[in-house]
DNA sequence: GCCGGAATACTCTGAGCAGAGTATTCGGCG
DNA sequence: CGCCGAATACTCTGCTCAGAGTATTCCGGC
């Protein structure tokens, strides 16, 4: 089991919201959604409800009443308890002082990245260099807005962190790219005539068996000496 | 459904180790652990047994032979197909090429750090800009050995790129907790002041009701226009 | 030669969660 | 005044996956 009870982070945008006022679920979505959180904390309603059940069963929430306004389906409010501030407080605590080991899909492809020939790594690193690009502009023109909105950092912090983010992966692709496209990157040669080999149907076993005959000089560096 | 059959980065590493040779599961788990692919591909046996299952259901490999050495438990050693080959060359491409929204829990934590007071989160987040100082230290001391071990480059650019990251989100941190501290950051005024009146025990409403009275001028930016 | 710990090689279970689906109601437009 | 689309407000299903547990075997030391 993981350290807290519920661990969705969308638990915690719940008791947030809670911790302001009591409110319905679908009262909480839309608040979130309002406020743009949805952007940083995943948000669907089948997470939603089973969520606020799990807060509930916990003792974090509890139900205040169930009011009906018009013909509209029965909503149960819900009051955040002492238990849930607590909760709320610390587990906010640690969000903000404890860096959690994240497992982002760009590392992954990376560390996978000699399955592919060194060539077309580089043009597909491109290709995301390009989205990148738009994505930053995207995401500049949609601080513009906000700000003529009135709004202040404070309610834009998390963006400015994505957006400092993404500007940090995009100057790690372009120098990647650059150092492919050069030949810079040490290694290149042997692992682009690695693939050459297997598509002429040699394995990685008789490969490796003799990696200097096969690759050159450079070969030497992609055995890992002991 | 999501456009992978299989979703689990663990089953893109499980093709990319069947592309080299066949194999049974827990030589792939070997492998991994071995190449420190584990850093970046979440590896957990549940996991890979059932990712294993599923990728041979959607026949994108194959069970060659069930051998047993001496005693040991029967083993089932697996081949890609060529199906796996297409999948995992196309799946990786994607990888590389394609940007996709990670939610950090970083973000969360910043997304809803109103909810404690402003000094509270620069002394949170001052400790985690240390945490990330000593995770660096480590990254660092792993290269090094890594280097000396006669690995090159080629094999260690995930772990560069999770490096360059985790120095691109000290620097931010480092950045808000200075604003924070020296008061540069727009608004920490009047968000403290809030938490003064809620410990009070004023409710959001009554303060929101009358911003600029409870909070001063500053208040009133904290209440988006429109 | 026997004991303990590491390595080998999985299996089981159940909670969590995503995505799709559903039913109702409101508001605006023709 | 009737229709359509958007908004409201959930419910259901099933799959994934993490973590813990299990059994065997090898190896090194005493």
């Amino acid at each position: 089991m993981s350290r807290r009870r519920v661990n969705n982070p969308l638990a915690l945008a719940v008791l947030s919201c809670l911790a302001e006022r009591p409110m319905h679920p679908y009262e909480i979505s839309s608040t979130l959604r309002e406020r743009g959180k949805e952007q940083s904390i995943k948000l669907n309603y089948g997470s939603l409800y089973s969520v606020v059940e799990a807060l509930q069963r916990h003792r974090l929430i509890e139900a205040r009443e169930t009011e009906r306004a018009g013909k509209r389906p029965e909503r149960t409010v819900y009051a955040i308890t002492q238990a849930g501030i607590d909760e709320f407080e610390d587990w906010l605590a640690e969000l903000l002082s404890t860096p959690v080991k994240e497992y982002l899909s760009l590392e992954a492809g990376l560390a996978l990245m000699p399955g592919l020939p060194p060539d077309v790594v580089a043009r597909l690193l491109g290709i995301r260099a390009d989205r990148l690009k738009v994505e930053l502009g995207a995401v500049d023109a949609m601080h513009e807005q906000a700000r003529a909105q009135g709004l202040v950092d404070l309610f834009l912090v998390e963006s400015l962190y994505r957006r400092h983010m993404l500007a940090a992966e995009l100057a790690f692709i372009e120098k990647l790219v650059a150092d492919l496209r050069s030949g810079a990157f040490p290694g290149v040669k042997a692992w682009a005539r690695v693939h050459e080999l297997r598509a002429e149907g040699l394995s990685m076993e008789e490969i490796f068996a003799d990696p200097v005959r096969h690759l050159g000089e450079e070969g030497r560096a992609l055995v890992p000496r002991e």
